[in-house]
DNA sequence: CATTAGCACTCTTGCCCCGAGAGTGCTAAC
DNA sequence: GTTAGCACTCTCGGGGCAAGAGTGCTAATG
């Protein structure tokens, strides 16, 4: 298992070739291009012991050689040098985000752009997503006699609004008065702890309530929010779709589904660093000839989220990670500045 | 310029023939599918006829006839018949909007869902849009001692935020108050009208009101609401874009492109039925090898937005019609129930 | 005199074939 | 262990060719 260092080398040296090219590498090119002190006979005997392990193969017999996932794999898991942004790569990035309004919703499309620009492939980040949430203000806005507009403000800073019909009429000024009650009391609740206070008995707020609780709930649930994504025609223009339509649209169709939050592997939520789901590995079938370069960003034990890149397996692994670190780190800090750390701001109050 | 009687039945053959199989019609095909009384012969000298009027033409000397944008506007014009959907199909589409929430936003996704899966093609709606719009009531939620969220509802029930930052600390309590007396004097006013009024002392209470103004003038610009879209992918499997990737990419960048909305002639937003817009009649060049079938919805004189189709100009334009005319008469009708003519429900307390 | 049959002509499309080029894998020599 | 040399394999692009589809003209027809 454990490559020669000549070995290692060579994989090293054609997967970046290849990220590069997107071209099969043959044994000449790779020692020309390198300045080898190896003629390609030798290069050639080392592919194919590296093809024997799994480590690439080739498209057909007088093609070059091509990465496999396994490749892929070994290659970033200890081949692949630890790149870092350089300070003007940081000092562009940051100055974007300090150029943007303050705003959790424009710095998540944000940073998608920014990966999705860097690495010329499709960038998602999911909105921050508290394991708790609480309610902490609530609003109802007239709209006609009988029906009103729920606003919900929780704990992440997220707002969400809902429609209710009543079967009677009421005034803004009832609900003015409803709302004001409903606030004191609920205050800080989670939908659990809303859940098993006493129903209420008039049907208006019995139906507030209700929906005030199906909205925490749905905030909950991290699956159900949208996330944003960018770069999808960048993606899309990548080498691997061209001429073949079926699978660009089948791409497409898999980057843009809804499907896509579900395929994530939730473990990586937990993980404290960038986590590489390489082609196969990645559970769900359809999105098995990409990767997926992911981190969480937040602050730790408050709300989070996700960011990272979308690509094919093809992908420039090193920078990929520089990238989608950083910019995680960015928008963690951001988070902490702004918005505060939701957890430790609300816990003082909290505790009993 | 008067097409005879049986000139005209030819033309809308071939569209109706190429717009259900997208390949050239040829005179033979078209004898034999619609039992003419006629020789090929005859159709021949028939078409080269519409041909020279400019009505359809021929991607080269041995293909079938293919219909041009003048074909199109012509039959589009007067000769396609009214198709009307059958009660079972309004039924279909009726039932799902009674399946879905209260709530508009997700009609308008209802909306163009209905019509993208009805004619396999992409469909928008806009977000619905006031002429006049005024503040409903505003609300200042603490996130951090120095930062707070402000959310704006409006008068046709739109709800936006805003994250601001202030100098000094400021507690919710202060913010509540500052929110109270705000909705005493800015309720039912317009951004103009709020701009009219003395500039407030505190530098708090002077942030809050910029940044209302702010909003309200956003939801001013319907162009900057961003559409839903639906069925790019349907769009993008039509046979126009068949192994064309790069058509097939450009296309998909002009519909998802934000500038789509400009590109829809304002003077649509005015008229009262379905506007067809057909290829090269569309102001904007990208959009010049498409179709758009488009209609206002919204009670008249309220708040109203745009939905339709955007296709090839290969379109079943009578049945895109239908679909249009229905489901914007659906939404307008929803819209009227649920959330009142704000316009009326509103004037009356303005006036003075 | 409009309609039609007949036919020559044009153009696309798919197919086969072929040669050039790229790259491998083996072998024998260093 | 490394390398030069070489036979072999496979792809890719182009040329040639036959089939097919469709037109446009012309001359015959009722």
């Amino acid at each position: 298992m454990a490559l020669s260092e000549r070995r290692a080398r060579i994989l090293a040296f054609i997967i970046e070739d290849y990220v590069e090219s997107a071209q099969p590498i043959g044994s000449a090119a790779l020692v020309a291009r390198h300045d080898l002190d190896l003629s390609s006979a030798t290069v050639r005997s080392e592919m194919k012991a590296l093809e024997e392990e799994g480590l690439i193969t080739h498209p057909h017999t007088s093609a070059g050689r091509v990465p496999s996932n396994l490749g892929y794999r070994t290659y970033v898991g200890s081949l692949m040098g630890d790149r870092r942004l350089s300070s003007a790569e940081e000092l562009t990035i940051l100055h974007q985000f300090h150029q943007s309004a303050v705003d959790l919703q424009r710095w998540l499309s944000l940073s998608a752009s920014v990966l999705a620009n860097s690495l010329h492939t499709a960038a998602i980040a999911t909105p921050p997503h508290m394991v708790e949430v609480r309610l902490k203000q609530l609003q109802l806005v007239e709209l006609t006699e009988e029906s009103a507009l729920l606003v919900v403000v929780m704990n992440d800073a997220a707002v969400l609004q809902h429609t209710l019909q009543f079967e009677e009429a009421t005034t803004q000024d009832q609900l003015t008065r409803l709302a004001g009650r409903l606030n004191q009391q609920l205050e800080g609740k989670t939908a659990s702890e809303i859940e098993a206070r006493v129903p209420a008995a008039a049907a208006v707020e019995r139906q507030v309530v209700d929906q005030v609780v199906a909205l925490l709930r749905s905030e909950e649930d991290a699956a159900s929010e949208t996330p944003v994504i960018e770069g999808v025609r960048e993606l899309l223009r990548q080498p691997e779709y061209e001429g073949d339509s079926d699978r660009l649209l089948d791409t497409l169709e898999a980057v843009e589904s809804s499907r896509l939050q579900r395929a994530i592997p939730a473990r990586l939520l937990g993980s404290d660093d960038v986590a590489i789901v390489i082609g196969d590995e990645n559970p769900a079938e359809r999105y098995r000839d990409m990767s997926f370069v992911l981190s969480r960003y937040g602050p730790a034990g408050g709300a989070g989220g996700l960011i990272g890149l979308l690509g094919p397996t093809r992908l420039d692994y090193p920078d990929a990670v520089a990238h989608v670190r950083y910019v995680s780190d960015v928008l963690t800090e951001l988070m902490r500045r702004f918005y505060g750390d939701a957890e430790a701001a609300d816990t003082p109050e909290e505790t009993q």
